[in-house]
DNA sequence: CTTTTTACTTTTGTTATGCAAGCAAAACAA
DNA sequence: TTGTTTTGCTTGCATAACAAAAGTAAAAAG
């Protein structure tokens, strides 16, 4: 079914379709953890339910986020690839990251805290842009058989 | 009552504070369109109903992101001002318009295309920054009350 | 005073979410 | 070849979040 937009602002339309629990963890953990299958969203520490993976899924595919293509020499298991349209969204997640780096650690101090965001503190566009070329080069074999 | 945060990714918790249908919303509404009051959020094109809207910007206040003051000279009316740590996430709703204009026209034709537009197309970076200027310089008068 | 405005609260649904269990197909092991 | 396990997903059922409509109390306006 179609996304229902609330109005025409682009603010309030991204959130009509990102604005979620859901949405932008399950590209995160596509993005940034290397998750692919059913199986590793189930495995992630945010600990999705499966029947919400199931509906998500659906919609990053109706919403053209993402491909769902067969593993190579498996019938049964699929890729769950992010497409062009949901990469252009790495700059939403960095800077949501920059916020939380900034403005959560009082109120969370078990942030994490490595040396991804020491690069990301320094240059957030840079580390946008690592995330997107290291996501093309390991999917790129994959891409071959679409 | 705390937030509770799903895990340690910066990521998941800043949607685990902003990741629903309202938050970043509401943000918008007070950063771009000029909203203060309880009332002039129940006009906006968004339609919020009133008991989510009070639910809503409890949150906010509970989380720093928003200051409740009594407008000068009326007892009744309360002002709602944004906090630098909110001011903090005009890069995030810029990037989201950004993709926007970018990825939702085919779905969503109607979406606003004005002179804004062009600027944030120019340069997203320098329209946060107008958007946190024009709002600091708006509310300068109001912030001596506190 | 009376009316209107404002800021909620309450009531009564509807929708979203999530745990647990189930299921069919494929992959795997004996 | 024949169980057994894995995988991707679906189906109840319970609960929580969300929302439309109406109500309330207090202040402001007339």
């Amino acid at each position: 079914m179609p996304i229902d937009f609330r109005c025409d602002c682009p603010f309030t339309s991204s959130l009509d379709v990102l604005g979620d629990k859901w949405m932008l963890v399950l590209i995160k953990l596509m993005l940034i953890e290397e998750k692919k299958t059913f199986k590793d969203f189930t495995t992630s520490e945010e600990a999705i339910a499966t029947n919400i993976l199931s509906v998500k899924l659906k919609l990053l595919e109706e919403m053209g986020l993402v491909t769902k293509m067969q593993k190579p020499n498996n019938k049964k298991v699929y890729y769950y690839i992010l497409t062009e349209k949901a990469l252009d969204l790495a700059p939403v997640l960095v800077e949501l990251a920059f916020w939380s780096d900034q403005h959560l650690r009082n109120l969370h101090p078990t942030l994490a805290n490595g040396e991804n965001m020491q690069l990301l503190r320094k240059d957030p566009r840079a580390f946008a842009q690592v995330l997107i070329d290291q996501y093309r080069k390991k999917n790129a074999g994959g891409l071959i058989f679409i």
